[in-house]
DNA sequence: CTGAAAGCGCTTACAG
DNA sequence: CTGAAAGCGCTTACAG
């Protein structure tokens, strides 16, 4: 069909139609009135020619694109096979195809790529961004903010959060909601296995975990650090029950991802310490893993589809906006879902 | 910086170092010679307004985009965690970095979704595709075909696939050499841990280890299938277990996926199988859980990284001869990588 | 090496 | 409701 002198343009459309651009521009678009006969016209010529319309020149004149970013500022390849991730990945995705977005994935690897991160951005490739999985030392609240590009972060940024919209989920309220539970099974000595330093939810949850210890006058001081993942959440329980010296100096934990809590029960069933009995265990995320550990994990249930959701309606209401407007935050709290593992 | 008025333009670039549009546009594309002078002074005004090119703009001339999609025509969440996939997405993302060009990613469910794709495609969003993890039953590869967008298809089409140019391994091959392994420790009631019928690896897998099973006079009629995923691999090795009877009555497994023959070994160890002694296994992928599994899994060594590398250069050079040429192709042989699991 | 001009393919006031 | 025209912001023959 295209092949009669490359790609169809409007201008082609037009003639066979019998029209003017301008005419057959409305009728393809749809948004102002058109007579009946011109827009069956117009209909037919497109089919017959096969007729897209050029986004280029459609997006020089209406300053829109159609496509939105998702940035990761994220070096690690791990990031792609982590669940969370990928959920969220599959949300954003499919909420976007929701409003007829199209998905550009950014991923930028903190430091000299930022910078032509930037430059893309400023290009207007695309009508606004989210941004997922920042660690400390970017400063991509600042930089987008700078831009006027419109955005919201899922997770509050750590540097900048003042001038962005982001979603967040109250990571150590859930946190304390957890080591409560916990106390309520008459655990004393209650560990965690947090998450990374510099990740907004890792930094958090260990936050929250600690200040509830401490309100109940206990001592917070077994910690061990993982990545969220399976292996060092293993590795972490082992180091635990190490520092912790005698049997029972454990019996407690809390996990800051499901993942680490399942490497923390094979790591204690290979110890022969039992779930609950001997140690009692609170994981976080609730993605499907914590259905499928024996015995079920007892966890907070990490809002992503909700998150995913707001993300997106104060994004496209930023983006309808023209950029203008204040920066606007929606916080979710977690809540807990009972298995068998407490 | 571009607070003056709104994003700066070429127009003011050029007023401001004291050019012509056309000279500071050469002197920003550096493909044509400029003086140094005016070099210098179209730089400074660059920096001065903080200008970068409206890609709309420019790509409506140039004809083209800098942007490549990443065609994912598949509905199940699942794909974002298949470590298989994400370590393709994270190779394709670094293998676009460095051709400097833009990932877009296309997730498309098979059916209705499909005209909405290809119409994307035909706005010229994008310079060229990719396509990854299709299915039987997707036309893609003719649609593509008939768009006259450059593409390449990981993984040969099962429809269409004269028409289009591909990177594959010869995943029957690798299953024979896997057969042929398990043969040569002596074992005779080998079975197979199927991926998906309707996929390419999981069908020429399957269609390898029958062949070389036929090939030794042996029956080739131990046959369950997974999802490549570690649960399903689980699930199989049961069925199999079951289906086989008395014990002994399977000695080898052939499992399409490293992920799902972790699952058989685990299947195997609940049931105080031991692996090799009692059933030897070999694996498919050897993505990183084959070196974690116990005892650690011999298997097929996928070659991914080659050909990612290899699909994108047959890409850019499509792109770069305009989208005119004769498909290609570019099959890779996986290697056995010995372990400990026969 | 440089500039004036045309043109890429659309949309959108403006006038009718 | 419709059309002629201007204009979005670039690049690129063409002539010098």
């Amino acid at each position: 069909m295209a092949q009669n002198g490359g790609t169809p343009t409007l201008d082609q459309v037009a003639k066979l139609a019998g029209v003017s651009k301008a005419t057959a521009s409305r009728a393809i678009n749809g948004r102002s009135k058109v007579s009946a006969k011109a827009q069956t016209a117009v209909d037919n010529a497109v089919r017959a020619l096969g007729y897209t319309p050029n986004a280029a020149a459609r997006s020089l004149v209406t300053r829109r694109t159609g496509s939105v970013a998702l940035i990761v500022p994220e070096s690690d390849e791990r990031i792609f096979s982590d669940p969370f991730f990928a959920r969220m990945l599959h949300l954003v995705a499919r909420a976007l195809r929701e409003h007829d977005l199209q998905l550009v994935l950014l991923i930028a690897q903190p430091g000299d790529e930022e910078e032509r991160l930037l430059q893309y951005l400023r290009g207007r490739y695309v009508d606004g961004a989210i941004v997922a999985s920042h660690h400390r030392a970017d400063r991509l609240a600042e930089h987008l903010s700078d831009l006027g590009l419109p955005c919201v972060f899922i997770g509050r940024p750590w540097i900048g959060a003042e001038r962005v919209s982001y979603v967040d989920s109250d990571n150590a309220a859930a946190a304390g909601h957890a080591v409560r539970v916990l106390l309520e099974a008459g655990r004393r000595r209650i560990a965690t296995i947090a998450g990374p330093r510099d990740m907004r939810a890792g930094h958090d949850r260990l936050d929250g975990w600690r200040r509830e210890l401490v309100a109940a006058g206990l001592d917070a001081d077994l910690v061990a650090y993982g990545d969220f993942t399976e292996e060092s959440g293993a590795k972490a329980c082992a180091e635990l029950l190490e520092a912790a010296g005698d049997p029972g100096g454990v019996d407690g934990i809390f996990a800051a991802s499901d993942l680490m809590a399942q490497g923390a029960m094979r790591e204690l069933a290979a110890r022969g310490l039992r779930v609950p009995e001997d140690v009692a265990i609170v994981g976080y995320d609730d993605l499907g893993v914590a259905e499928r550990t024996d015995p079920p994990l007892t966890t907070l249930h990490n809002p992503i589809g909700q998150m995913v959701t707001e993300a997106l309606r104060l994004l496209t209401e930023a983006i309808d906006a023209g950029g203008t407007g204040a920066p606007r935050r929606v916080i979710f709290v977690p809540e807990l879902v009972r298995r068998a593992s407490v």
